[in-house]
RNA sequence: GGGUGAUUAGCUCAGUUGGUUAGAGCGCUACGUUGACAUCGUAGAGGUCACUGGUUCGAGUCCAGUAUCUCCCA
């Protein structure tokens, strides 16, 4: 290659492609067969089939990328393996929508027709996602990936409802759902949109039976007086403990309810008095189950009201009741007083109607006896959490699980294998339709009409993706896998559900890390989406800047599972690192043409900065690798770029380019060529995880300059840190030329004398080490702060005309040319000295206080005193420097 | 209402078991086209570590309370 082909900047479009389809011509991504060494394993949180991608998936894929590579690296055979979410409720509301569009609906439909739609709408563009995630350069294997419609899936999800079944462990219940009167459809949690609205709190006298008094209720909703079935009080409430058992007449019904007692009650809400209305309302749902009570359920599917509610009632629509209600209150002086309230209600977030909690026949999970094992193995540790805190909320849903509605009232879904008898009614439980009814022998049966919770499938992610309930090789081999990496927010919904159903069926954990992140938000912190506008397209961002820099960006901005904060700013970051390691291969092709034979490692004539560049380099293989296995993508994005941009590109390089160019010692040019491309070639394989296509691209590159195989991959292994080439000596000086040079530079600025100026220097050394040092490598100083000419010993003294500044004991003093601005010159070293009084003062009172010295650590008291000298030393040469100005 | 987490520079965040002059990136200011990179370089300014009390020789760090906010569940 010609090296000044190699544009200026980075141009990733072209790149990509093409190492992606290398990778996927090669295989990469499918575990190797045949091997012993034990496999590590990502189950991809699935995206939903009609999902496109969005800056969260870009989140948690790249980090799965990233640790899968990794390891893929290390050497193990690796599976990520892939799949798609039906979606159940969010996949019917997109092809229902546009069937309205076409002015048609799911009843014109029919079931089956709507079904068969959303297929043909999953083969021809439900797949968009996988596409996008292969531009964001996932190395999944899609030669398994699957769908949780597939058939295998579907198996599975029969065989763990029967089984389940058949154990007691599903059963047929009532349950409050939110219902859509207008929809005439149950609706999911998430389906529900809460705003706060002002309305009004009604306060109900209910008359005592035995006695004269009344209590007085409020309600938002008085049209469920109608249903109500006792009325609770706290029973620490000394105001109605004498009322505990007793009961009160029913305004406007005839009936008699009692009063009981339950800890739900507030005490200082309202009067203390709460009406419980099972049949509508979730709370009193549950206070009625706890307490026995009737359910009676006084409206339709349409919001009308029913013969429950009574005759007079009967046939009105909700509201039309609620006011009857109130008037009839009224009349009969039952109506304490009315109040305005603030109140959340929740709107069908389809058509925005008023949403009515209805009691319903759906089917449960009993999961209590599911959770026990699955509180056993993260207590244990066998599952972990990342970050740790969220083992806490994870043990709080555990030790408070609920029964699992898994019944939707929906078509698109696995529907409930339950089947009844058009004869007799009764139900069957199989994995197929029965053909005989064991009761009546009658031969015709209608399925269940309802699908389950799309959680149903996924919660056997797993295994079912494995092939489960057939032993295959897969599930022997790659189950329990690694590491789960997804949202908290699903911790309820999804991990801890996966934990459960992989313990019962196959007896083991699903993975043994789960690791947590945040959720991308936008500059000003608002959580990104559709409706908002905030979130930008990542594919756009791919084809612009490049699927690296977006890589990295998010990899590098998301500390210990906190939240992302994406912006411009904050993909430059990956923009420019990007467009810098490009730079920096470009300039060491150019000067690596005639790097034909190398000389041998061992042959190398190395110099200071070269034995530093190898010494950094062996600790950042050691400190990425901990930050890797540990999980600290973050810590390891900052430690390779640190590394790279700082300590390779902004030191070594510069230093480096003196031998290069001015050289005439071949040994030294052939060295420092040698070092560029190595050292550039093992931080590829360091980034690849984080950043694989502009790596691959260098390493292939590069790779035919470098002696090594010509069939070595970048993948093919990990770096290792050799040990013997760490050298805290070595480092230590470079350290001190580092530093000296940093003082140099503040020491121009000072003065404001141009960088580009040439200019002379005395050094005052305090040992031999040292002179040696600064004689050896003042072409450091030349080269990196314009040193002209430098003076060193040990013997030397403070040239007049000149300004000082020390680095450990070492003392720098620029010669100046009559240049300078006396006035402000003093001003500066006045409020320097001023800091530095201060901190002498700090660390004196420190020193002088008895109890410091005796209680603190010896070291810490050597260290305070070895830090006074050092600032004393710096406050008498900033006193002389006053001086020499007069 | 129950639970959880947070509060450090203009912004986003580090700060490991209490022990430097509290750090980084971005932004800002000044200067600079030194033969890879202006998607660059050099330097600078900028903080009462939310508030109040406590423990300690010593608190950004530990404890209690207050305030404000986040998220999950109901």
């Amino acid at each position: 290659m010609e090296p000044m082909d190699i544009s200026k900047t980075f141009d990733p479009t072209q790149i990509e492609k093409k190492w992606y389809a290398y990778w996927m011509e090669r295989h990469y991504f499918v575990p190797a067969e045949e091997t012993d060494i034990k496999p590590f394993t990502i189950l991809i949180p699935p995206p939903n089939v009609t999902g496109i991608l969005h800056m969260g998936h870009v989140l948690n894929n790249t980090l799965q990328d990233v640790i899968v590579r990794y390891y893929r690296m290390l050497g193990k055979p690796t599976l990520w393996l892939p799949g798609v979410d039906h979606a159940g409720i969010a996949t019917q509301n997109m092809v229902e929508k546009q069937l309205a569009d076409q002015g048609l609906d799911r009843h014109i439909l029919g079931r089956d027709k709507l079904v068969e739609l959303i297929w043909q709408w999953k083969h021809e563009k439900g797949d968009r996602i996988i596409e996008q995630l292969k531009q964001l350069g996932c190395s999944c294997d899609w030669s398994r990936q699957r769908f949780t419609m597939d058939e295998m899936l579907s198996r599975a999800v029969k065989e763990v409802f029967v089984s389940l079944y058949e154990e007691g462990l599903i059963y047929k219940g009532k349950y409050i759902i939110n219902w859509c009167p207008r929809c005439v459809t149950a609706l999911a949690n998430d389906e529900v949109e809460h705003d706060d609205e002002d309305g009004k709190l009604w306060h109900i006298r209910y008359p005592e039976v035995d006695g004269e008094g009344h209590v007085v209720v409020a309600t938002t909703r008085p049209e469920t007086v109608l249903g109500d079935t006792a009325v609770a009080v706290n029973p620490r409430d000394e105001r109605y403990r004498h009322l505990i058992g007793k009961d009160l007449h029913l305004p406007l019904t005839g009936r008699r309810i009692p009063v009981v007692s339950d800890d739900y009650v507030d005490m200082g809400f309202g009067t203390g008095c709460v009406k419980v209305t099972p049949a509508h309302d979730p709370n009193d749902f549950e206070i009625g189950r706890r307490h026995d009570l009737p359910q009676l359920l006084v409206m339709d599917e349409h919001g009308i009201m029913n013969a429950t509610a009574g005759h007079e009632f009967e046939g009105m629509e909700r509201y039309a009741c609620r006011r009857k209600v109130v008037e009839m209150l009224a009349a009969q002086d039952l109506l304490e007083k009315v109040e305005t309230h603030k109140h959340s209600v929740g709107h069908c977030y389809r058509c925005d109607t008023v949403i009515e909690p209805y009691l319903s026949d759906q089917w449960f999970v009993a999961m209590k006896p599911l959770g026990e094992r699955a509180i056993e193995v993260v207590e244990s540790g066998e599952v972990k959490f990342y970050p740790e805190r969220w083992t806490k909320v994870y043990m709080h849903w555990m030790h408070n699980i609920r029964d699992w509605c898994i019944s939707r009232q929906i078509w698109w879904g696995h529907r409930i294998p339950a089947y009844y008898c058009l004869a007799c009614d009764h139900m069957i439980v199989a994995k197929k339709m029965p053909h005989t009814c064991p009761r009546c022998q009658g031969s015709s049966f209608r399925q269940d009409e309802d699908v389950l919770d799309t959680w149903f499938s996924s919660w056997l992610w797993p295994f079912s993706t494995m092939g489960w309930p057939d032993e295959t090789e897969d599930l022997k081999r790659f189950l329990p896998t690694d590491v789960l990496i997804t949202a908290p927010e699903i911790i309820y919904l999804w991990v801890a559900r996966m934990i459960m159903s992989t313990l019962k069926f196959r007896g083991v954990i699903p993975f043994h890390t789960v690791l947590l992140h945040g959720t991308v938000r936008d500059e000003i912190g608002r959580k990104m989406s559709k409706s908002l506008g905030n979130s930008p397209d990542p594919i756009d961002i791919i084809e612009s800047v490049g699927a690296d820099a977006l890589r990295f960006s998010m990899v590098f901005s998301t500390p210990k599972g906190a939240d992302v904060f994406y912006s411009d700013a904050m993909l430059e970051t990956g923009r420019n690192f990007a467009n810098k390691i490009w730079n920096a291969y470009r300039f060491i092709m150019m000067n690596a043409e005639q790097v034909a034979g190398l000389p041998a490692k061992d042959k190398l004539v190395m110099e200071l900065a070269d034995r530093w560049i190898y010494s950094r380099l062996q600790q950042v293989i050691s400190e990425s690798r901990e930050h890797y296995e540990a999980l600290r993508l973050n810590d390891a994005g900052q430690c390779l770029f640190q590394f790279i941009w700082d300590e390779f590109c902004s030191w070594y390089i510069e230093l480096a380019k003196d031998r290069l160019y001015q050289s005439d010692d071949a040994g030294k040019r052939l060295t420092v060529k040698y070092i560029l491309l190595d050292v550039m070639q093992t931080a590829m394989r360091l980034l690849h995880p984080i950043m694989p296509f502009i790596t691959e691209e260098i390493w292939q590159s590069v790779k035919m300059l470098f002696p090594m195989p010509e069939e070595s991959l970048i993948i093919a292994a990990y770096p290792e840190a050799d040990s013997s080439l760490i050298d805290l000596a070595i480092a230590d000086e470079m350290a001190l030329v580092q530093e000296s040079i940093t003082a140099i530079r503040n020491l121009r600025k000072q003065v404001n004398l141009s960088p580009a100026s040439e200019i002379e220097i005395t050094i005052k050394v305090s040992d031999d080490r040292q002179n040696r040092l600064f004689q050896q490598y003042h072409a450091y100083l030349n080269k990196l702060a314009r040193v002209n000419q430098a003076y060193v010993g040990t013997t030397l003294s403070k040239p007049p005309q000149s300004i000082g500044a020390v680095v450990r004991n070492v003392e720098f003093y620029m010669h100046l040319s009559g240049l300078v601005d006396i006035v402000a010159e003093k001003e500066r070293l006045g409020k320097q000295m001023e800091k530095l009084t201060k901190e002498l003062t700090a660390i004196q009172n420190k020193l002088a206080n008895d109890n410091f010295v005796q209680h603190a650590k010896a070291e810490v008291v050597d260290k305070e005193r070895a830090k006074l000298a050092e600032v004393n030393t710096k406050a008498n040469l900033l006193r002389q420097q006053m001086e020499n100005l007069g």
